[in-house]
Parts: structure tokens; sequence; C-alpha cells
RNA sequence: GGAGGGGUACCCAAGCGGUCAACGGGAGCAGACUGUAAAUCUGCCGUCUUUCGACUACGUAGGUUCGAGUCCUACCCCCUCCA
């Protein structure tokens, strides 16, 4: 009793810083389903699925939070069927903890099929065409009858090549909808984090951090970041925003990325990260190993019969030759989109395990030395 | 033996006098993909050339025509039906 009594008290999630070196840091994330060791890379599972692989998978790779998405999951099959289900956890099998974004990357990604107003976001939906509406209000309703357990304020995200004057309204909105989010919420057990916009302008950038950073809320995430703006003006941004949000807090940088990204993202003191890179080049058949990226469908690998990658654990690498996998990819196996996508998450569940060791040992710049020799930029490539 | 149909690039296939190096598919080759409308999308795909362009091509050999994958003749193959 007492200790319920303490555990209602507190955040559903906390932070627990454990190492730091320079800007990266090593910490523990807290929530009601288990613990999970950051900086920390999260599988995206929009529909409730992480393409093409099942939660033991997951598990046996070392996954910690798995994400869902409100909009799709809300169109498809609908929140009260799964609430019926006893919530998304039980539904789809992950009993670690989940993420559900709040809809508002579908603003962005759905843009010609939306239409934004202070109130809300009038959708047209992908599946069927009818009209749907997702507001703040809305948005924390449906990831409640969900449960995860960290949920998404429903932000406005803007594309990179945004006018100035759209990105300050986006941070206006997102704020003033932020506090709606809070408003709106009544359930102790999840999470709300807070989206930080404000495109590549730095000033901008701080001043929706101050913004939203002022709220009293258990994390917060920088969105509308790799959304078509180039690495260096998102690394720049990290760099000059990042440390900015509150140190006591999960930090989140919203749908990044590459292993470049991530890394140079945790040398800024980044924690968490969600991706849908390594389920979706699995599926398109590119694989991101020790040796930089591979592309499977490549002739050069049809008579291969070594690892996808030499220093993987992973099954796939275990398992499978190159050739196989070609062989498999040209022939529309579906294995191969698993095999590989499986690969890449065990390869960026790695990535971030190397990251939270280096950081414990001191080693991180060579970490992210090595990295950058491995993951050159399309502007580094061109001039070497 | 008779009647009919057909042979087009790696494969299937359109074409019915010029605008055809030849529509479409497939295969092949390469690229893209960052809070998932994605097992998707884009480019190349006769040879040589970066491009312009040149050359070789529509079963084979002739012919008609300013011009033929397209028309005519012969021949060689394939398929169907009748004997």
């Amino acid at each position: 009793m007492w200790g319920t009594k303490r555990t209602m008290s507190q955040p559903a999630v906390t932070y627990e810083l454990v190492a730091s070196q320079d800007k990266a840091r090593r910490g523990i994330l807290h929530t009601p389903h288990g613990s999970v060791e950051t900086p920390t890379f999260m599988p995206v599972g929009t529909v409730g699925s992480v393409k093409g692989l099942a939660p033991w998978e997951l598990k046996s790779m070392g996954a910690g939070v798995v994400l869902g998405n409100t909009y799709h999951l809300h169109l498809r099959p609908g929140e009260e069927l799964i609430a019926r289900r006893g919530g998304l956890h039980s539904f789809v099998a992950w009993d670690g903890p989940m993420l559900t974004d709040s809809g508002g990357f579908q603003v962005f990604s759905l843009a010609a099929l939306n239409q934004i107003t202070e109130e809300g976001v009038a959708f047209r939906s992908h599946i069927d065409g009818s009209k749907r509406f997702l507001s703040p209000e809305e948005s924390m309703r449906i990831q409640k009858a969900l449960g995860a357990d960290i949920i998404m304020a429903f932000d406005q995200c803007p594309p990179a090549d945004a006018e100035r004057s759209m990105i300050e309204a986006a941070m206006g909105r997102t704020t003033r909808w932020l506090d709606r989010c809070i408003a709106a919420l009544d359930s102790p057990q999840q999470a709300l984090f807070g989206i930080v916009q404000g495109g590549i302008d730095l000033e901008l950038r701080v001043q929706h951090i101050e913004e939203i950073c002022s709220r009293d809320l258990p994390g917060f995430a920088l969105g509308g970041l790799s959304v078509g703006e180039t690495n260096e003006a998102m690394y720049e941004v990290l760099e000059h925003t990042a440390y900015r949000l509150p140190s006591d807090k999960p930090r989140y940088l919203m749908g990044v990325g590459t292993p470049r990204d991530l890394v140079e993202a945790v040398a800024q003191g980044i924690d968490m990260f969600d991706c849908v890179l390594p389920t979706r080049n699995g599926r398109m058949g590119t694989a991101m190993t020790s040796e930089g990226r591979i592309n499977i469908k490549n002739a050069r690998f049809a008579e291969d019969d070594g690892p996808l990658d030499p220093e993987c654990p992973c099954p796939t690498c275990t398992t499978f030759s190159r050739a196989y996998l070609r062989h498999l990819y040209q022939a529309k196996e579906i294995l191969v989109m698993r095999a590989l996508s499986e690969h890449n998450l065990w390869y960026l569940m790695g990535l971030m395990e190397r990251c939270r060791t280096a950081i414990s040992e001191g080693t991180f710049d060579q970490l992210l030395a090595d990295t950058r020799a491995r993951w050159p930029l399309a502007s580094e490539r061109a001039q070497k």
C-alpha cells in the first residue's frame, strides 16, 4: 500500500542519469512496463506491428520501447476495439514499454489529405477517404484508450522547406495544442511528452524549447527534424538545442534515423530515437552493416557466401549468406524482408549499446569518430 | 497432301508505308527511402559515345517505293484444322 501510494505520486516515466561524457549521456528510462537503458532506439510499429517482426524477435534483440501510431490505430482497428482487448500492450502482445505517436506526424506526411485549423486537423482517411478529425483532446482520448506508457503531444510538424512564418505558426499552435493536451490528460499512469518545433532556425528552436519545456512534463522531444533538411542542418540544430532540454528528463529525437544521425545526436545528449528506416530499408533490400550500407539486390552479391555483416551476431547474419539473401530478394520472398529488417534493428540496437558502453568508459569520442568514418554524409562522400 | 494462322529486341507482346531503335508488360541493372498511405518509388535497359550523333536491327533472300517492321515474290521454320 505504501509502495503503491509512493508510485502513484511519481510520474509514470522517469529518467535516471547513469554516466556522461561531454554532452553525451547514459541513463535509464523507468516506465510502468519496465526500465530501458538509454540511449535507446525504439522500433516503429505503426499499425500495431513492427513490420515483419514478432514480439519475441524484438525481445531477443533487446528492444526496449516499441511505438504505435494514434492516427493509424484509430482508423483501424479503432482504439475502442483495442481497449476492449485490454489495451495496446495486450492486443499486440508486447509486455515492454510502449509509446504512441500522437498523429502529429500525419499532419505532415498526409498533408495532401488534411486541413489544419486552430481546433485541430481534418483528415481524409487514406484508407477509405472518410472524413476524420484529430485534435489535441481527441489524440489524448485515443492515446488513453490505447494505453501506451509514453504518449506524445499532438503537434504540427511543418516540412523542412516551410517558410519562417509557417514555422512560427506551427510553433505557436504546437504550444497551444500542448496545453490542451495537458488539460485533457487524465491518466496518471501515462507520461505525456511535449514536442519542440522550430525548423532549422536556431533562434526559433531555442525560443520554442523555452516555451515547451516550461511545462511540467516527464519528457521532451525534438520534432520537425529529419523532414527533408540536410544532415548538417539537423546536426547544427541538435548542437545548439539538445543540451537545453531539461537534463533530468528523457530527451527524444523523433524520426531519426541513420547510424550516423543516431551517434551524432547521442553526442549532443539525446536519449531516445525512433525511425522506420531499419524496417523500411530492410523491406526494400538495404542493410546497415559494419561495412556501411549494403544493397543486397546488387549483382555482386549473387555468389557471395559470406554473412550480411561479418561482425553481427543476429540470426540473419549467423544463418544466411549474402548469396541466399540476394536470391530471396530477387525471388520476392517475404523471408528476406524479415531477415533484413531483423538485422537492421539488431544493428541499431548494437549501435546504441556501444554508445552506452562508450559513454560509461569515456570512449564515446572514439565511437563518434569511427561512426563518422563508416557512415559518411553524402557531401563527405562527394568530397572524397 | 489440302486449308488457315503466325515468326518483332533476353522473354511475352503492340505495330498494318514515313513522326520506329520500335507502345506495354516481365526479366535484368542501378538508385532513393529518417515521429510508415511504402513487400514502395525513380532511372537505365540493341551496339559505340558523356552529349550530339553514328551504326546494326523486326525469320531468310529478293523486289516495289523518295521511303518498308509495315506492300509483293520465293524460300525456311512453328501452330491449328481437314485428309
